[in-house]
DNA sequence: GAAAACTGGGAAACCCTTTTCCCGCTGAAG
DNA sequence: CTTCAGCGGGAAAAGGGTTTCCCAGTTTTC
């Protein structure tokens, strides 16, 4: 390996030294006529930047970031593992961010607080623009302790303190979407089946469910919520206990899509038809437990890489100086399926 | 915003001149002193530590990079969208990397060769010091187009240049172990339900179980491999075609873990009892599915954040110039769950 | 014909840290 | 009393780019 010329295939990368000597001018002068400032004749702009293109010159970001004072990158924190609620705002926040040609460093804390201060040191230390955190369901968290100042976005998990920039998305307006989707369809008897209380996802849900149904005026199963597990397994065991409870049930409301699921096998096999004898939907529009279902089940999606995007947009805002303050909830979107279908017998009748 | 002394808790970041000026030496020194190098009174060391710590100073990694040439980052790629298979990879990678104190660039490329070639050209103006590219599934892909040379490692997807250093899991091995265990436990007539042909890992794990029965012996089911999709519903379905086709059949082996889902269902519906009539087995070790799966369905574990570790690691080596080449293998594990046990009549005979 | 106004581009400072080289000083050896 | 070695620390360059300031030459203006 001999040293070789600058903007030789075979050695380093070309600096702006080189193509300053090949286009015989002033590195000052390379910078002016690539970035287009200062005055220039023509003929030299065209100059240099025949002479970048053929050493294929790309100016060093680095360099640039010192003396600008931006580095064009942020840090993505997730504070639990990668999952599957935290992947899809992750990949909204880096589709926005890459657009903005910033990228985004990955941080995985896998929920260990030593971890997260070590990230938090290192992403300092390399001079990023911003922060984006990001948990793994929506339950608020205390906000990250910061040796510096620099601006925070909390996605999905908010942060407890009120004046931080949270994203979160609205659990009471997606179970109010499904009560009112029910009670249209003609549903009476709603019964809510759900996670664990001390989950706030699962208890903002029930508590808007239970409040949707009374306001409407319409009833409620007795119990209304059966708080348990997120999984199929407890799906099929609330199914028994509620039409045990409550044989006049038409309509299931479960927190998750895969309760939902586990509903629908237990639904089945005790010989409820689905949506004839009883509606069922569920949360999350985990598209392969939804779509895979019998039937495909009716659920609330959460729009979680439009709440990374936004995430994105607001962490950009406050780079800039725009910096909005607060809460801020977004949006949840009902998917409609076959689980929720009005029953042949009434839209005949 | 008046502008604040350095080190300052409203103002910008503390640099190495600021400790400086407290400690009433110079930059020079105040280097010396933090990192341990030349020759300094033991005083004047920590008076310097004294000062860093006072001003919470932290060197700015883009100086120290621009110096070294070393910035420790890395670009990971995923050529298709992150997703299941894809996940684990990296976050194993990320995993190891981030041990060895390097912070990686998250690019999602959505399948999209401009956005990739964007992000490619964006991260060597980073002048990361290295690249990992990880694809959907197994499938080969060409090399990458760079226009500098930076050491490169596909993980999942290998590289269709030989020379490239690619590592994936061993589908083949994988189907042999599957195969070996339901011979272990007394099966004699094996199916195989799995997605496109197309894909090469459908075809690499039928074509090395129709390989391992024939070797140790015993009789495929005939036809021996049914070639479909990746969906449960294609499961349920070609239960059925299975089952009619070969009557004797009593084990099912099954190209992906949704398969075997699928499969579960159709073969209690209709009326097959898993493992004591027919024993089933999946592929991937997803566990939302193998587990949720009535029974429990035993499977393959490809060690996807192993194999994202391992990447890391080849990475850090090509990085320190001990490069390895080649595709490198790794081996699957295999997970035994309910689908496979002995069924009661023969463990009791 | 002289002063003013442009034009085009170079020199140098700056961003922040590391590292090499060198110098002044002290104590020991001859 | 010299010479030498070692100690402690400073000055400056380097890394790659941007920006400000300034200057030499040309054109315009009166």
């Amino acid at each position: 390996m001999s040293v070789t010329p600058r903007g030789d295939a075979s050695g380093r990368a070309a600096t702006i030294h080189d193509v300053a000597a090949l286009a015989g001018v002033s590195p000052g002068t390379v910078s002016k006529a690539l970035n287009g400032r200062g005055r220039l004749r023509a003929e030299t702009r065209e100059r240099v930047l025949e002479a970048a293109r053929k050493l294929s010159f790309r100016p060093n970001a680095m360099a640039q970031s010192l003396l600008s004072g931006r580095t064009f990158t942020v840090g993505l924190i997730t504070t639990d593992s990668i999952g599957r609620f935290s992947l899809p705002v992750l990949l909204g926040a880096e589709d926005a961010l890459g657009a903005g040609r910033i990228l985004v460093f990955l941080c995985d804390t896998r929920g260990d607080q030593i971890r997260e201060q070590h990230y938090v040191q290192t992403l300092l230390d390399r001079r990023i623009d911003g922060l984006i955190i990001t948990g793994h369901r929506t339950d608020p968290r205390p906000p990250l302790s910061l040796p510096s100042p620099v601006p925070v976005v909390y996605a999905l998990g908010p942060s407890t303190d009120p004046d931080d920039i949270s994203l979160v998305p609205d659990d009471a307006g997606g179970a109010r979407l499904v009560v009112e989707h029910l009670l249209a369809t003609g549903r009476r008897r709603i019964a809510h089946i759900t996670g664990p209380a001390h989950h706030a996802s699962a208890a903002v849900r029930a508590e808007h469910t239970v409040r949707a149904v009374r306001e409407a005026g319409a009833a409620a199963s007795a119990p209304p919520v059966y708080f348990g597990e997120w999984s199929e397994s407890w799906g099929r065991q609330a199914v028994h206990l509620a039409l045990r409870a409550d044989p006049s049930l038409d309509a299931l409301f479960c927190g998750s899509d895969q309760i939902a699921r586990g509903a629908a096998d237990a639904l089945r096999e005790s010989g409820r038809r689905v949506p004839d004898d009883i509606a069922l939907a569920g949360f999350d529009n985990w598209e392969i437990m939804a779509e895979a279902s019998r039937p495909p089940v009716t659920t609330v999606d959460m729009n979680l890489a439009e709440l990374g995007r936004t995430a994105a947009l607001r962490l950009m805002e406050a780079i800039d100086g725009r910096r909005a303050r607060g809460t801020e909830t977004l949006p949840c979107r009902l998917v409609i399926r076959e689980s929720t279908a009005v029953p042949a017998a009434a839209s005949r009748g």
